[in-house]
DNA sequence: TACTAGTTTCATGGTAGGTT
DNA sequence: AACCTACCATGAAACTAGTA
């Protein structure tokens, strides 16, 4: 010690703020210094008043005997006066016993959230991460991971293949589990497991865990328990297999049997949509919802919503030709209601038409399903050598990022002169007659 | 026809790895 | 070093099929 400084230990009833700050009660050592007239004190800790340890001259957890006390004043004092030749003070003290204070408080709170983390089981996890993500996605997304997810065991009375009940997603097995045992190995057997049930919502369901604990390594309190992304490996998406591609369409020589298929259907609004689909390779989605005044007469456009107006989709609308065979059968339909496919509740549009199209089928020897329609006319096209982005912007297809550069957005005049020929070309491959009444087109051709 | 289960397709942003 | 670009991950939205 040097002159003029002396040490004082003393012992502090607990303060207020001490009270209000941790809420007990207590003795609490400080260690004052004082220099002339100014003295300031630091804090050393709490009094343990356990029988025993009052003469031992280490800290227990629960605080300081008198001997400890003394001897950490000791200490203190010691490192204040050489603080002090080095020319620093009191303040840089007190700061440096704030920082040390402040990351012990920090390292403490990192360990139990350590602890807290470990035992988060994932459907803990799993509810937060729907809730939080929730605002963004869209609805189909947001069912998808329910479903992905869901318990099953629910009585359902249809599509439930004779169970009678719903049967549990895939992901559902690990919501009990705790988060830190989803591991590569775990995932790995999972996806075993479910590779020859149903592969293809493993994978879906493998893609969402994935992206769910990319989440959860972003996200305190559930960071500490995932390490790494056990949902890459690469076992587990080899185990699952590569997604299968479907190739139905219709050739060229299929044509014939196929239209007069169709054409003999019994439901003839079910015919007229079968063969808009193979005209335009519109989405079915998008000819169902046609309606009367998506049919612009004068310009010949026929006016569909495109699926997602948020992909970038003008206004979730595109306009193609309104083709004089396409015209003629929509025409001939009987006006029930809003929608040119109506139902059987006239205010609203049929539904899907698998099982017309199934019949058809059978009945021209072909296979092709409904979403085959549309890659059918993809692949006739090829035939009379129409430049793909024409097909593409019929189809609604999203110029793809190489062919961007060259494209061009084409007035629907330009988009009619292939599309006719399209349609043409198509029907004289089938041996379908062309309409001899129809309208504009037939007009026009007069006229010109 | 309405559900439920199962399967595909499409869009887009990011990036590894090659090319200028 | 700057620039490309094919490919992948992720997100989203469908589509197909079986059954009561």
């Amino acid at each position: 010690m040097t002159e003029g400084e002396t040490i004082t230990l003393t012992k502090i009833e607990p303060a207020g703020a001490l009270q209000a700050r941790n809420g007990k009660k207590g003795i609490i050592f400080f260690w004052r210094y004082s220099q002339g007239t100014t003295s300031q004190r630091l804090p050393i800790g709490p009094y343990d008043p356990t029988p025993g340890h009052v003469n031992k001259h280490t800290p227990t957890a629960a605080g300081y005997s008198i001997a400890a006390a003394i001897k950490a004043a000791e200490a203190m004092a010691v490192q204040h006066v050489t603080a002090k030749a080095e020319g620093s003070g009191m303040g840089e003290i007190l700061q440096q016993q704030k920082q040390a204070k402040a990351e012990a408080k920090a390292k403490q709170e990192a360990a139990a959230a350590a602890t807290k983390a470990a035992e988060v089981t994932c459907g803990e996890a799993w509810t937060e991460y729907l809730k939080e993500r929730e605002p963004h996605w869209g609805k189909h997304h947001l069912a998808d991971h329910i479903r992905m997810a869901k318990a099953g065991g629910e009585t359902a009375k249809r599509g439930t293949r004779g169970r009678g009940v719903t049967i549990a997603g895939p992901l559902h097995e690990f919501l009990p589990m705790r988060l830190r045992d989803i591991t590569p190995q775990r995932i790995e057997q999972w996806a075993k497991k479910h590779a020859g049930e149903r592969p293809t919502m493993a994978r879906l369901s493998l893609r969402i865990v994935r992206a769910f604990l990319n989440w959860c390594s972003e996200h305190t309190g559930y960071a500490q328990a995932v390490t790494g992304n056990a949902a890459k490996s690469k076992k587990a998406r080899e185990a699952l297999g590569p997604a299968g591609v479907k190739t139905d369409a219709l050739l060229r020589e299929q044509l014939p049997a196929w239209f007069a298929a169709v054409r003999g259907l019994k439901n003839q609004t079910r015919a007229a949509y079968l063969q808009t689909m193979l005209l335009t390779g519109a989405r079915p989605g998008e000819v169902l919802e046609i309606k009367w005044d998506d049919i612009n007469t004068q310009w010949r456009g026929l006016t569909l919503r495109d699926k997602d107006e948020s992909k970038g989709g003008i206004d979730g609308v595109r306009t193609i030709p309104l083709t004089p065979y396409v015209h003629h059968i929509l025409n001939r339909l009987p006006r029930r209601g809003p929608f040119v496919f109506a139902g059987k509740d006239p205010e609203n549009y049929m539904s899907e038409a698998h099982k017309a199209l199934a019949s058809a089928c059978s009945a021209a020897g072909v296979h092709v399903t409904i979403h085959g329609l549309r890659r059918s006319f993809t692949s006739l096209t090829e035939w009379l050598e129409v430049p793909v982005g024409v097909v593409a912007q019929i189809q609604g297809h999203k110029p793809s990022a190489t062919a961007e550069k060259h494209y061009t957005v084409r007035p629907l005049d330009l988009l009619r002169l292939h599309h006719e020929r399209i349609e043409k070309w198509i029907l004289e491959q089938a041996g379908v007659p062309l309409p001899q009444e129809s309208g504009q087109a037939i007009q026009l051709v007069k006229k010109a």
